[in-house]
DNA sequence: GTCTATAATTCGATAGAC
DNA sequence: GTCTATCGAATTATAGAC
């Protein structure tokens, strides 16, 4: 009967059911052009309770577009798949239930200044310091921001604009490619 | 007296005087944020006159977005420099005075449709183009779609989000680093 | 918990005086 | 050419009945 996670109270469900159709609208009209309208009738519910539940649409959107990169070790792997590593596992998490939230964020932070600081801070603690592992501390900044370069550009090319040649491009391809450049990127060699 | 080239009829310094506004703010703000009110006061007129010379917002859009990536013929450059040449060409066409373009559709992109369906376009008669005459045709979809993600990464970080470690990068580490990748996505090896 | 009604803004666009 | 006044639509958010 239900499509939710089952013995939720009804008022979870229901807040449930409002984060995963706003993640959706969110993702695919970005912040300004979601409304809460929408939001609430593709979760099927009456507009005024995303308001009771979330309080306000900013709120929403913060509490969607939340995620994480979760990065591994990177000390702790084969020196020389780097950049393979990097690659597959931002694919993983972006492709993952809960990496929902930053095609999210992607989309909205060319435009909503929430979405654009939190973009920043995301790379600020989580790139920059995965980078500090992998070589001279000096060139960590400049070798995170090569990195970002290429991997927010796959997600934007990919995810969001949805170029046809980028989106035909297999897994496989990908890993290999764009993982060779994340290698030198990361590494400095 | 005036900022404007000299010996412009008034309602064409007037015209260009909202498109210079109009590029400003849809660069900064993105499509949707971006009122006629706002873009008529940044150049101090009346906001009907935006209308009366546009049109819609729709079409000030489409206009002061309009831009050419103006790719040089690269089967007539040394081979081995063409990742740095693109790079270097990308760079200086961005920040031209012409280019303003360019960081307007990318902002806007995300959540404008008429932005996104340029941007391919653009990708489509320009990038793929270029990328058939440096190698094999089948796999020029393939190179075309790799350069593509590179380049709006770094557009997109260094314009749009403006991440501090991307801005930060020196011209000459750009065209040397990012160049670098170009060469091996552009040419396949 | 849920919904109706509506307040309060803001926007793009138009009509018409001067 | 320029501006005042305003329309009509859409939005977020709130008040309050049931």
């Amino acid at each position: 009967m239900n499509d939710k996670p089952l013995k939720m109270k009804k008022s979870d469900r229901t807040r449930a059911a409002i984060a995963a159709a706003a993640q959706r609208i969110f993702a695919s009209q970005g912040y300004e052009r979601a409304t809460i309208r929408e939001i609430a009738a593709a979760a099927g519910i009456d507009p005024t309770m995303v308001m009771r539940y979330f309080g306000s649409k900013d709120r929403l959107f913060a509490e969607v577009a939340e995620f994480d990169l979760d990065l591994p070790d990177l000390a702790a792997l084969d020196r020389d798949r780097i950049g393979e590593t990097l690659v597959a596992h931002f694919l993983s998490v972006w492709e993952s239930e809960s990496g929902g939230g930053f095609p999210i964020l992607l989309r909205s932070a060319a435009s909503n200044d929430y979405a654009a600081a939190r973009m920043q801070q995301l790379f600020a603690a989580q790139v920059l310091p995965a980078m500090l592992v992998l070589g001279p501390p000096d060139s960590a900044p400049q070798r995170a921001g090569l990195v970002a370069t290429q991997m927010l550009g796959l997600a934007l090319a990919r995810y969001v604009l949805r170029l046809p040649p980028v989106v035909m491009l297999d897994r496989d391809t990908i890993v290999r490619e764009i993982g060779a450049t994340l290698q030198r990127y990361a590494t400095g060699a």
